[in-house]
DNA sequence: CTGAAAATTGCGAATCATTCGCAAAAAATA
DNA sequence: TATTTTTTGCGAATGATTCGCAATTTTCAG
């Protein structure tokens, strides 16, 4: 494995949350090209050393967001007000994956689940009844 | 609410399946431009007609893929070969994204899952071994 | 070790999905 | 029906990601 690899291998392992290639191409910064920090992250996705999942929000649009595979497979919360992940833990949808396989007949590899809203922080009064108005508007109209 | 609203609006509705903006730029060609479409759907999703979520596939890369909010929530699985959309059913995690809400103390307000894999249809003998051969043989790499 | 042969990088130029600016057209209102 | 407010078309940005290709590393056989 080479030096590129190994480091972006090390940045997921380490990492307590998620990385984007735009937050591991910064970390890398001076050590390997942005590219290279692209191809590193196929390459440890395709040899099952990462995962990945997208999601888009409102801050940083749409970005692919890697995890290390070294720990168990574990689900992701994203907060809507300041865009930070939140661990929900380890994955507890295996039964129904299961259940749900085998009555529409395919064959399950990979799955993905996160959730969004609002952090413990974030959902103070002010930001709730906000949210909860611009939705009523919102929803109201035709 | 406009002709290309209403327009794509009816499209998501009567879909069988996830549409990416793409495929309903397609389907309203000479109704109106792909902006607005991508407006509409935009607009639809935010008051409350429509959810999306984003999937990455190496057909079609990464796109955000569209569905009516008529119908209850449900899951879908996308086939790894020959790309299609399948039915998971109704959403089955409800109690389970509670319980993590409430242990990660955040508030959910939407959450996405899906699954990928291979279909009834694509899981014949040859697809299965080439891809756990593939699989064994990318593992075992350093 | 050591010198190919094979695989990976850097860099800059594409791509692709998606978004924007702005003047023209359509819808909501008075 | 006139007027104000929104939405649309179109073409030009953006932003993330990918590619081509020559230069550089790695890997490996000898």
């Amino acid at each position: 494995m080479t030096k590129a690899r190994k480091g972006v291998k090390r940045l997921l392992d380490e990492a307590e949350k998620p990385l984007s290639a735009l937050d591991v191409g910064t970390l890398m910064e001076g050590v390997c090209d942005l590219a290279t920090v692209y191809r590193s992250l196929h390459y440890l996705e395709e040899n099952g050393f990462a995962e990945s999942f997208v999601l888009h929000c409102s801050a940083h649009g749409t970005e692919r967001y890697y995890v290390s595979r070294k720990a168990p497979h574990r689900h992701w919360f994203h907060c809507e007000r300041c865009h930070r992940f939140i661990d929900l833990g380890a994955c507890r949808i295996g039964a129904i994956l299961k259940s749900m396989e085998s009555e529409a007949g395919v064959l399950i590899r990979h799955h993905a689940l996160y959730a969004t809203g609002l952090c413990e922080g974030c959902r103070g009064e002010d930001s709730v009844s906000e949210l909860v108005e611009k939705e009523r508007g919102e929803e109201g109209r035709e």
